[in-house]
Formats: structure tokens, C-alpha cells, sequence
DNA sequence: CAGTGGTCTAGACCACTGA
DNA sequence: CAGTGGTCTAGACCACTGA
């Protein structure tokens, strides 16, 4: 309804449009679950052939700002989420978002004993075929999917993990509770990612968009591997808070 | 030379001829800075319109794996490098980098004083419009641009700030040998993004693809913030390790 | 069923790089 | 200059969603 370009810029088509949707966007004129104006109705408004008003709108979603689904059309997303992981040193999810008040939740999609993969195995120290655990999991934030979880450990070290409930319970708590046995330190890799078609259907995103990778390794004591964990964060989600001392002990 | 495509499959044309290039790649038979085909090479190859090519070529270059010039062509990208900020807490970059063996660098782009803007001032508690000294630089890795910063401190704590030399030498070290003031603590939130034009020319990658986009607040003891500092990173290059413990104090 | 976005074609003009 | 990628057109067929 709003769209004016300037054939004499420039400054490219494409560009005029995004620029404009994304000022309504951001300007609050256009709200979050609401509606963007679909490919043809941007051909007919503009004067524009359809596959610069897709580039537009391709580039949006890109940036996170919206998410496109065949057969519906373009919609505005929700603004991220703050997720402060650092204010209490090594937790787990589910007891981070329970200190700031959030409705954590998780849906478990896979539970099971399989054989370590040549990847699995290096990290936790194992060899390739070992038994390890496998905890895939969708991780919930207000009811809606922010990320896909899959989390390994050592069979031998945990038994029967692959038989307990943890349904909408802290892995540390049961690792800690039933096992007796609580990381003593881990690290965390933070890298950048796109959604491939598995972690997109899961996580209700367009192939090919940019997704933070979490990589966790908690360790024993004695550093024994406990646990290797991949989480991939919707990347227009995902917003981790880091709190540094200078001095450690303070 | 060695593109199939199966037109009898349901999968989408470019999907097949972005997954054997991406396969190139990741099994080291096109190595880093090694040519892709150009559009009309895929073109003339596959027998497919030069947009499918094309399409094949951005998802490869939106996932950090090559970089596109035009008038030059194709090439794949560097390796990502580990930055590895936390197993020494609080530092600066040059702090970091030294300990790991990097040659670190910057590139000062800016050094001055300019009235706060809006945003600024809420970060660093001034008014709009008091001084602040922002410092813009590029931070180098093996002298390749890693990514662009720009710092803001208040004006009123750090005088002549702008005047000092800060060639090649960490800012904290600066701040607390010429000032004698420190940071006790800050918070660093991460999150992603996408490249503007501006940020995309300083660090030579195509617009809109995906970065990291590091903010960091640092503090006195007394809560007073000292320093608000953007750092947009490369999101081909950017892996960041958090390492943390269970008790803080150990 | 009409409307959505996904894929694809076969062209075009252009700005830029390097020989 | 020939070759590169960037933008753009005006079509096409398709799978999917919801009324």
C-alpha cells in the first residue's frame, strides 16, 4: 500500500523495497505476526517483475525479521530473546530460564542407546562404536521451538540414561540426583551456521538461514568427558549474554 | 569440470550443484582461495539458466564457505579461526590473541571526540550529546581483517583519549597505565546478524550476509559503565569458546 | 479453488576487474 | 577488451495451504 520507488536512483529496486518493509517493520507499523505484502501484490504495486520483489523479501528473512511459508506468505517474526547464560556459571537450560522467570520447556524427540560416530567418539574420548546416549530435544521458550538439541554421553559412565524420564526436567539435576556425578567445568563454542532441512523443519525456519551453533563439552574433575552437546539456536532468537570478571575471584 | 545434475530427481537443481561444490570444498579438492566456476561455466556445464547457477553460488557464499567479486569471480574462503576469549577473563583482544600465539593487530579507522547519540548515551549513562571518544578500528588475525570495531568511552573519564597513540597497543592497557582505571567487570552479548554496506566494504564480504555482532559493556566497581564497544565479525571466520565452571571459585 | 512462495528459463543491460 | 558477478524482465510450472 505503501511502497514508492524511484526508477531514476541508484540505488537498486530490490533494495528500495527492503529498505521500505523494513522500516514499517521496525517503525512498528507493521507488528509481529502480521502480514507483508506477498510477491504479486509487490509486482502489481511497484511495477516490478516477481523475482525482485523475492529478492526483497529473501533478503528480510535473511535477516531474521521475517519468515516465509509456501501457500501462506510473509510474516513479521518476533523480536528476540534474551538469554543470559553467564550470570550463574554452568547451567543447564532449563534452570537458566527458570532464574529469570522464563517457562522453559523441552520436547524430547529421541532417547536411545546408539553406537558412537567417528565425531562423537573424539570428542567424548571414546572410540568410534562405542555405546553412547543420544538426547535429541527441541528446547522451548513460551511455548515456541528456539532451538534443536542433541545432546551424547558415555553409556558406561551413565546406564540406563537412555530409560529415564526427563521430561521437562533438568539433565544436570538427574546426572547430579540419580548418578551422583555433576560437571566440573565445560566450554562452550559459539559459531555462526545455516539451517539445514532437518534443523529448518524442526525449527519451523527457511532452509539456508543463518543459525547459531552452541558446542558444549562438560568435563569431570578429572577431565573425563561427561557430555557433548550440539545446540542450533534460530538465529533471529538467539541473543547470549556473557559476564566477565577481571579479577576471577571477586 | 565435474558437475552431474540429475534432472529426473526431485531435488531442486541447485541444490545438486550447490552440494557437489560444497562437497569440493569440504573434502579439500578446491582448497582455499581456489576459483569456482563462474555462473556461465555452471551454466554452459548443466545446461541450466544462468540464475539456478547463480543460486547455487550465493547459498554457498551466505554460508561463509566462498566469497564472490564480481569482476574477479568465485573463490573459497578461509578456514575459521578459533578465538578463544575466556579462558582469560576480561581481556582485550590484543591480550587475548598474544596469549594464544596470534598475531594480533588493529587498524585505528577513527579517533575522536563526537557528541553521543542517543543510543550511546543509554549505554554509557550521559545525556545525549555529552563527548564521548569513539574509536573505530579493524582487528587483524595474520593480517586479514577479522572484524570491525567501534569503542565509546565518556569523555569526562578519559580526557585526551583521542590524542593518545594507540598503535598496535591494547586499549585496556592504555586505559590503566595513562589513567589508571580498569575494568572490574563486563557483560558481552552476542548475537547475529547481517552486513551492511558499510560494514561489508571494511571487511570485504558480500552485503547481507551473516555476522556477529559482539556488544560489550564494561563497568567500574562502582556499576559506572567506562565502555561500550560494537564488534561486528566476520560470521565465516567467528567462533568464540566460553568456558565455564560449576563453582565459580575453584 | 485462488493465492502463496519455490524453482526455473532465456534473455537483457550494467559496473567492475585485469590483461 | 573479454570475463566476472549484480540487477532485472516476463514469462512458466509446481507444491502447498486454507476456504
Amino acid at each position: 500500500m505503501t511502497l514508492h520507488i524511484d526508477t531514476r536512483s541508484h540505488i537498486p529496486i530490490y533494495y528500495q523495497i527492503r529498505d521500505q518493509l523494513r522500516q514499517q517493520i521496525m517503525s512498528g507499523q507493521l507488528k509481529p505476526g502480521d502480514v507483508l505484502p506477498s510477491e504479486m501484490d509487490i509486482c502489481t504495486e511497484c511495477g516490478v517483475s516477481r523475482m525482485t520483489a523475492r529478492q526483497a523479501l529473501i533478503q528480510l528473512a535473511y535477516e531474521g525479521l521475517v519468515t516465509r511459508h509456501r501457500g501462506k506468505g510473509t510474516f513479521v517474526s518476533e523480536p528476540k530473546a534474551t538469554l543470559d547464560s553467564s550470570q550463574f556459571p554452568l547451567q543447564s537450560y532449563t534452570e537458566v530460564l527458570g532464574q529469570i522467570g522464563m517457562q522453559a520447556g523441552a520436547e524430547v524427540l529421541d532417547q536411545v542407546v546408539e553406537p558412537a560416530s567417528e565425531a562423537v567418539a573424539a570428542q567424548l574420548k571414546l572410540k568410534p562404536g562405542d555405546s553412547v546416549v543420544r538426547i535429541t530435544r527441541h528446547r522451548l521458550m513460551r511455548g515456541e521451538v528456539m532451538s534443536l538439541e542433541t545432546s551424547y554421553y558415555p553409556n558406561s559412565i551413565f546406564p540406563d540414561l537412555a530409560k529415564l524420564n526427563l521430561a521437562n526436567q533438568s539433565v544436570y539435576h538427574l546426572l547430579e540426583n540419580h548418578f551422583g556425578i555433576a560437571p566440573a567445568y565445560a566450554a562452550d563454542t559459539i559459531e555462526l551456521s545455516v539451517a539445514g532441512s532437518f534443523e529448518a523443519k524442526e525449527l519451523k525456519i527457511n532452509e539456508g538461514v543463518p543459525v547459531v551453533l552452541v558446542t558444549r563439552l562438560s568435563y569431570l574433575d578429572d577431565d573425563t568427558p561427561l557430555e557433548y552437546t550440539q545446540t542450533i539456536h534460530r538465529g533471529d532468537r538467539f541473543k547470549s549474554v556473557v559476564r566477565r570478571s577481571r579479577q576471577q575471584l571477586k
